[in-house]
RNA sequence: GCGGACGUGGCGAAAUGGUAGACGCAGCAGACUUAAAAUCUGCUAUCCGAAAUGGGUGUGCGGGUUCGAGUCCCGCCGUCCGCACCA
């Protein structure tokens, strides 16, 4: 007698176990199948695997089985993002190698992620803090700096003087650095640079191909590379200032360039330190300027601020008109040039600041009819015509725009000019636990890259966090190595690479991982691109960004024969959770609260608790559910198929402890409907066309459902198609149906799926096994339900034969006696009939 | 401010312009049981009605297109996300 309860326990174990064994997931790249590479973000091993996590792989391992029961050879890695900064923390905290303490984690994180039975290939399993991937990585460097597309210079940084290393805009709270809380200073470092803007263009214009990614990432992306065309030219200055005789600036409406009324520059500007090495005026209020806060709320109620310098510029359409310079706090140096000549009639910012300077505001372009209407408290930003514009006068605002461009490039004041938002990428870190950049700086011969044959720079062990700063700065020996150009002592870069460049090749090492380069082209090319990307939004920009930017780098330098990794990304929902507050409003986690009839109460004392929004898991608001102990008591199953039930995989997804024990049943229910089969061995041979038809339409319904990763609207299907199967009685169909269900759940519920196989009676596991056919004549109906409308409204519903012509129909809605009731004896004017649909009586 | 997404029962949600609320959760009633759990059956948008294959209303609000609108168009309101003194 078969057990009448699935016992995950057992059953996860067993079959994980011979997945294992059998490398059934290990992709074969010399496979003459059509290939799917099937990929989801890899983690950061911070210790423990997380919801988000849980979903996350789920929704991949759902696709990857999917193809692969469709007959893809299918690449389905798993690895570890494994440089970072926690490790770095930890080792300061407790004392413990950042080596020991990731490896510690990725052990335990990818037994958890073992227990969930995902078809992860992991025979191609990778970290990147291990020499392996980062020495390839740092030949991957060399062959950048090789063709030009690293540079060095200095630049300013956040530097936290008491942990003495360099801090990221995120680590700066309030100005001063987030763990020693010592005020930030700004430094100037040379740093390394990838040269991102040279691609610029490309990542722009190659959004338009990727058809597969959500219009919203797309959007973000070009919101952030933020090309703008425009004018680039000079004022001439009346009177030279030491070196400076013009001042250069930029501007995207050149058209309203006779609306001017001042230039203003920013308080970084070269021009304003020339003015404040001898004013003392000028250089109070230049940093008055730089200590303003760069939030966005400081920035929305921060006034606009300027000092007159004194100076005046000539108009260069009008060399008799001088407008005065002021140095202005909204003025930023690093974009455009820093400059900028104000037009307070057609941009807001600059009209605030010319009402409080008193200076002019001349309209120049106008709506029909609004020519004369004076501008207010409101710029105005809109089309028109030109007025007030000299030669420009009557022109659209593109033709003015062209006018002026052309006149500024043959007299030679100016020229049309893109502009990037997009900065070159900073990739030098002052830290330990990241790839050494291969790099040794001589003193005769300058930066010299690390010859190929002694990678990879390996990062010391011997390594002490006790004293601040840069552990591999204050190593005794690391660092001192002879220049391999002239043999002269020589010394090691000491900074580590950003750790979004280890994610921005993973995807290539994962697709082929020789020992003596990063990749073999030949390989990748098989597998790349990436045919179905997953992840969260939160990487919308910098990783996806950089990780295109690298392939095109590499495309770029003859490495790879395509430009854009990933041909289709699909970003999921975060998992949330009801978060609960004690009256004092302190958080309170799920394990401390229960329910108490309609309220909620502390487990311990009884006190009563209020429930809070419903928000994303997060430690400060103590409303994580941790997947081990979920997983050990309801089974790999059961949490995969809540993480793919209800929500739609895009939104967020409430956790819920009702909603995993709906999942847990549906699995005892499925369990149930496998021995049924085993009991009715000897059921009648009868036909049982209504759960065959049902049954096909769920074959091909959950199939396209799961390609569209519409994995909710699969797992309602499935459960349509169990409801059928228990209403209906036993026969032969009955067992055939149930039969194939195990197929259609084995992607998102292996476990069940195999124990099912194995109870009736199949020797090899339905890993292996192949969707099953659709039998197309099935899915059409015989009959279908038409409804009935009279003026739009439902009014009755007739089941007919289908193809039933429009007369039939037409016909058979006449003789309705609720149309009659409805239509009472009124003129009917028209009638739609849309066969096997529906009849709209019009009267 | 700019850009984007979204708004449907108590909740998560379905719905090629064609019967709104499939499916799940929760809830209610009943069966089985000494009892509970599990399981099974039925009901569950809302109003009127004892009930009806009775009727009215209903997809944020106001208009429009259409024989027909949750879906398309215009204008509001609201929520969420991203960017932001970007010239």
């Amino acid at each position: 007698m078969t057990d009448q309860r699935f016992n995950p326990l057992a059953a996860d174990q067993r079959w994980q176990k011979r997945w294992a064994e059998s490398g059934v997931f290990e992709a074969d790249d010399a496979s003459e199948k059509p290939r799917s590479y099937v990929l989801e973000m890899f983690p950061y091993p911070s210790g423990r695997i997380h919801m988000g996590h849980v979903r996350n792989y789920t929704m991949g391992d759902v696709l990857a089985r999917f193809r692969r029961m469709q007959g893809f050879e299918v690449l389905h890695p798993m690895g570890w993002d494994a440089f970072g900064m926690p490790a770095e923390n930890a080792a300061m905290e407790k004392k413990v190698h950042p080596g020991d303490w990731t490896r510690a984690n990725i052990k335990a994180m990818s037994a958890q992620l073992k227990k969930l039975g995902f078809a992860f290939d992991w025979s191609r399993e990778l970290a990147t803090c291990e020499p392996d991937y980062y020495g390839q990585e740092q030949a991957l460097f060399i062959d950048m700096f090789e063709n030009d597309l690293v540079y060095r210079k200095e630049s300013a940084v956040n530097w936290d003087p008491v942990d003495m290393t360099v801090l990221a805009n995120e680590q700066v709270i309030d100005g001063k650095g987030w763990r020693s809380g010592a005020p930030v200073e700004k430094r100037k470092l040379s740093q390394w640079f990838l040269k991102i803007t040279d691609f610029a263009e490309d990542l722009l214009s190659g959004l338009d191909e990727l058809k597969g990614w959500p219009e919203k990432v797309r959007v973000m992306q070009e919101n952030w590379i933020g090309k703008s065309q425009g004018l680039q030219f000079h004022f001439a200055l009346s009177d030279q200032q030491g070196e400076q005789e013009t001042i250069e600036v930029f501007s995207t409406r050149p058209d309203t360039i006779f609306g001017a009324s001042f230039v203003a520059l920013s308080a970084d500007h070269p021009l304003t330190q020339h003015l404040a090495a001898d004013n003392e005026a000028i250089a109070a209020f230049a940093e008055e300027c730089k200590a303003g806060g760069t939030t966005a709320a400081e920035l929305e109620t921060m006034a606009k601020k300027g000092f007159d310098t004194g100076l005046k510029v000539k108009h260069p359409m009008d060399p008799s008109w001088e407008l005065p310079v002021f140095i202005a706090n909204f003025v930023l140096m690093d974009y455009g040039t820093g400059a900028v000549f104000g037009v307070p009639a057609h941009d807001q910012r600059d009209l605030d600041f010319a009402r409080k300077y008193m200076l002019p505001v001349t309209r120049v372009v106008a709506a029909e009819g609004e020519e004369n209407t004076p501008i207010h408290d409101e710029a105005y930003a809109g089309p028109g015509k030109l007025v007030n514009s000299s030669l420009l006068d009557g022109m659209d605002v593109e033709t003015a725009q062209k006018t002026v461009i052309n006149k500024a490039e043959s007299e030679n004041w100016g020229k049309a000019q893109t502009t990037w938002r997009l900065r070159d990428w900073g990739v030098s870190r002052q830290r330990y636990w990241g790839t050494p950049i291969p790099i040794i700086h001589c003193e005769d011969c300058g930066p010299v890259p690390v010859p190929k044959d002694q990678l990879p720079v390996v990062l010391p062990e011997d390594i002490d966090f006790e004293t601040p700063g840069n552990p591999l700065e204050r190593h005794a020996t690391w660092k001192h190595i002879d220049c391999p150009k002239c043999g002269k002592a020589a010394t090691r870069e000491t900074d580590t690479l950003d750790t979004f460049t280890n994610s921005s090749w993973y995807f290539l090492r994962f697709a082929s991982q020789p020992d003596d380069k990063p990749f073999d082209p030949e390989v990748v090319k098989k597998w790349m691109p990436v045919t179905q990307y997953i992840g969260g939004i939160e990487h919308a920009i910098l990783h996806l960004l950089y990780a295109r930017f690298w392939t095109r780098a590499l495309a770029s330098i003859g490495q790879l024969e395509f430009q854009e990794p990933f041909e289709s990304l699909f970003t999921q929902g975060m998992v949330t959770h009801e978060t609960y507050k004690l009256g004092d409003g302190s958080w309170l986690s799920p394990e401390e609260v229960q329910k108490n009839g309609n309220d909620w109460i502390t487990v311990e004392g009884g006190n009563p608790v209020k429930t809070g929004r419903i928000e994303k898991m997060s430690k400060s608001k103590k409303n994580v559910v941790d997947p081990d102990p979920i997983i050990e008591q309801y089974g790999a199953d059961a949490v995969r198929f809540f993480m793919l039930s209800d929500s739609p995989p895009e939104r967020d997804l409430p956790w819920s402890e009702a909603g995993i024990e709906g999942s847990w049943r549906f699995v005892q229910r499925l369990w149930r409907l496998f021995i049924s089969v085993t009991e009715n061995g000897d059921a009648p041979d009868n036909v049982d066309k209504a759960l065959n038809r049902k049954l096909h339409q769920t074959i091909a319904g959950v199939a396209s459902d799961i390609e569209d990763l519409s994995f909710n609207k699969a797992v309602a299907k499935i459960f349509e198609l169990v409801n059928q199967i228990e209403k209906s009685d036993g026969s032969q169909d009955r067992n055939v149906a149930i039969k194939t269900l195990a197929y259609l759940v084995a992607p998102m519920v292996p476990h069940v799926a195999e124990e099912a196989w194995a109870l009736l009676g199949e020797k090899d596991m339905i890993a292996k096994a192949a969707w099953p056919d659709v039998d197309e004549s099935l899915l059409v109906e015989d009959e279908v339900t038409i409804a009935i409308q009279v003026r739009g409204k439902l009014r009755d519903t007739l089941i007919v034969a289908k193809g039933s012509d429009k007369q039939t129909l037409e016909d058979l809605a006449l003789s309705s006696e609720k149309v009659q009731r409805t239509i009472d004896g009124a003129e009917i004017k028209k009638v739609i009939v849309v066969p096997d649909r529906l009849v709209n009586l019009v009267i």
